[in-house]
DNA sequence: GCAAGGTC
């Protein structure tokens, strides 16, 4: 008997949407298993009641849709390949894939265990069709991936997979693609009518994710700042407020006028009691919202630091959208685990000695509960020790009783004028023993007074302020406020936000929308208004529920799409030309660095085509020959921003594995002295 | 070239 023959025998694969799912699947139904490995992935052969199973994992999706080589909008005609063959960002995928096809002579019939939702169900169709040429399979139904669950999916399977989700996936990925592909080429083949190329992209996400921005972009802009004044005294150290803001400037100095160093009685002591609900426990997006908000990391760094510490096993499955805790997960035994931590222990203790049932949120995931730890002890230090020991304490904070926070409220009268101070402390903490460093444990302490009580402030101030635009949007709010429109998913969000900053659409931390940014939502809104509103959202929803439950066929719903595209497609190519030049425009704007020095018409960077170096040039060329040097290695932004030394343009740099380098592009500019031999070889 | 969605 041949080697290969012992290797592999006829037997039912298992689908698995993961690596880690696929093991826990295994762990769950197999009587005795084998874990082998090709290609540094690990799949299974095992055995339950004598029959023989591979349970094979997947990562994602391992097919992706193109369309050929060199082909013009429209594009319509698409197909599904490889996603490694797709791009380098994929390329690990071809080990994941390859596992299947090594097994497909083996495989007798399929069982399709991928999340049972419609990506997951899709991960598997494409699996099905493209290598095993089939159209159907057995499908197992789970919702957590616990034994007790995965147990009852494997015995009460279904004998067919879930044509309805199949078909609402599919249906997705071809109306984003369209929808995406060919109007990200409109827009550069508009730009490419004014003589620039450049990469732009819109999309179902993309488009009202900028178009919220967009929006308060204008709200900034359009602000009008109103003067009001704030009359207050201060006793003791304790402000005490006036309740009313004043809009009339005489008005405020007469009041100011009428209480100034006059005497404060206190008329009104009220005492009341506010209840804290401990938090929900972290998904993914409110771990990455709160991880921005006490750490100042990006939800791109949490997601990052959380996909290491499950790796090392330290906490679940990060990308959830969960916020349960089922009982399945064992509370005890975790806690009994965490207990062995010094600064855990007493705060596990606590917890051990009550019932043990968790405050839980609304949102559900198809295969994962919230994120929470594991118990395992493994040293973890800097960000990683700081993230974990957020998710610890939000965990403890879970199964904590509500706290009692104490309100007082004192009220005065100054000559006939009232003013109040309010202060608060913990009546009960409750949840927040284990939760206060990050939320609500702070206190305001206040003097004791008693009603009729006369004092003398110390001080009284009418301060003049001013109203205050709409603030920006960071990335942790845009996350949060995406969440909460439904646009994009746990999982893709961040990523979309990187892509709007890789086209030169955003800028900054504090978001800011470029030039370029406001002028593609200008040129949509005209052309296209469905791609910069959650109406494309709303509306493929609805077709993908309709889809789903075989009210409407999923070509039909695509030839209507074409359709649409179609005459958007044509109203763009009729005005090319002036679309093409406001982009242009928009580009040239955001590309200059600031007024040269020599002539005062606009730097900018430039790639020199016949030498391939990087330079700062002037746009007065050849008249003006003004040019800096800049270093050959790296991405050089614009930051519209002068040095304060010498006022020359500031560049950004960003090279890979390094902290972005802001640098004055004048090399004689005292600041940098030392980075000057950096920048000798000369450019021309 | 271009999307959005899985997952590492």
């Amino acid at each position: 008997m041949s080697f290969i023959a012992r290797e592999y025998v006829m037997a039912t694969l298992i689908i698995a949407e993961k690596p880690n799912a696929c093991k826990k699947i295994v762990e769950a139904i197999a009587d005795t298993y084998q874990t082998k490995k090709r290609g540094g992935v690990a799949y299974y052969e095992f055995v339950r009641k004598n029959k023989t199973y591979y349970a094979v994992p997947a990562v994602g999706h391992l097919f992706n849709l193109t369309h050929k080589r060199g082909a013009r909008i429209p594009i319509f005609d698409v197909s599904w390949a490889p996603s490694h063959t797709l791009s380098d960002a994929s390329a690990f995928t071809k080990k994941y894939l390859d596992n299947f096809v090594k097994l497909k002579k083996s495989v007798k019939d399929i069982i399709v265990a991928t999340d049972y939702d419609i990506e997951g169900s899709v991960i598997a169709f494409t699996i099905l069709e493209n290598v095993f040429g089939k159209h159907d399979a057995k499908r197992m139904k789970f919702s957590t991936l616990t034994k007790e669950d995965l147990v009852h999916a494997f015995d009460h399977m279904h004998d067919h997979i879930n044509r309805g989700f199949v078909n609402a996936g599919v249906l997705r990925h071809h109306l984003d693609y369209f929808w995406g592909v060919n109007a990200s080429r409109a827009l550069m083949n508009s730009i490419k009518e004014a003589g620039r190329f450049r990469i732009l992209s819109i999309g179902r996400v993309q488009g009202p994710t900028l178009k919220l921005l967009y929006d308060r972009e204008k709200e900034i802009e359009q602000f009008i700042s109103t003067t009001f004044f704030e009359l207050s005294f201060t006793y003791k150290g304790v402000v005490c407020e006036h309740a009313h803001t004043i809009l009339e400037k005489q008005e405020a100095k007469k009041l100011f006028n009428k209480v100034n160093k006059k005497v404060a009685v206190v008329t009104n002591i009220t005492v009341s009691d506010q209840h804290l609900t401990p938090p929900e426990p972290f998904n993914l997006t409110t771990l990455q919202t709160t991880a921005h908000r006490v750490f100042k990391f990006s939800p791109k760094k949490t997601l990052d630091l959380a996909q290491s510490l499950y790796e090392h096993g330290l906490i679940s499955y990060p990308r959830t959208s969960s916020q349960k805790l089922p009982l399945s997960i064992g509370y005890e035994k975790i806690l009994k685990k965490l207990a062995k931590i010094k600064t855990y222990a007493p705060l596990c203790e606590s917890l051990l000695k009550k019932t043990l049932k968790p405050r839980e949120g609304k949102k559900t995931d198809p295969a994962h509960p919230a994120i929470y730890p594991t118990g395992e002890l493994v040293d973890v230090s800097g960000a990683e020790k700081k993230l974990y020991d957020l998710i610890v304490r939000r965990f403890f904070a879970a199964f904590g009783e509500r706290a009692v926070k104490e309100l007082t409220k004192i009220a005065f009268d100054v000559c006939g004028v009232d003013f109040y101070a309010h202060g608060h402390t913990i009546k009960k903490p409750g949840f927040l023993t284990y939760y206060a460093p990050y939320d609500g444990g702070q206190e305001k302490l206040l003097e004791h007074f008693e009603v009729g009580q006369r004092i003398t402030p110390d001080s009284f101030e009418n301060a003049q302020k001013q109203t205050k635009p709409p603030s920006r949007y960071s990335q942790a709010s845009l996350i949060h406020m995406l969440d909460k429109r439904d646009l994009g998913t746990k999982a893709t969000r961040t990523g979309i936000i990187k892509t709007l900053y890789d086209r030169g659409y955003l800028e900054d931390t504090n978001i800011h929308v470029t030039e370029l940014g406001m002028t593609v939502v200008d040129i949509l809104k005209k052309y296209s208004p469905k791609l910069v509103s959650i109406e494309l959202t709303s509306e493929t929803e609805k077709n993908m529920k309709l889809v789903e439950s075989h009210k409407r066929n999923k070509d039909a719903v695509l030839e209507d799409a074409k359709t649409h595209l179609v005459d958007i497609l044509n109203d763009f190519k009729k005005h090319a030309k002036s679309i093409g030049s406001e982009l242009a425009k928009a580009v040239k704007e955001d590309s200059a660095l600031g007024p040269c020095s020599a002539c005062g018409q606009d730097l900018r960077v430039i790639h020199s085509r016949r030498t391939g170096k990087l330079f700062v040039g002037c746009s007065g060329y050849p008249k003006c020959t003004n040019s800096y040097p800049l270093p050959q290695h790296g991405l050089v932004k614009n930051v519209h921003k002068a040095c304060k030394t010498c006022t020359s343009p500031l560049v950004l740099l960003i090279k890979k594995g390094k902290r972005p380098w802001q640098l004055c592009i004048n090399p004689q500019c005292p600041t940098k002295e030392e980075y000057e031999k950096k920048l000798r070889p000369k450019t021309d």
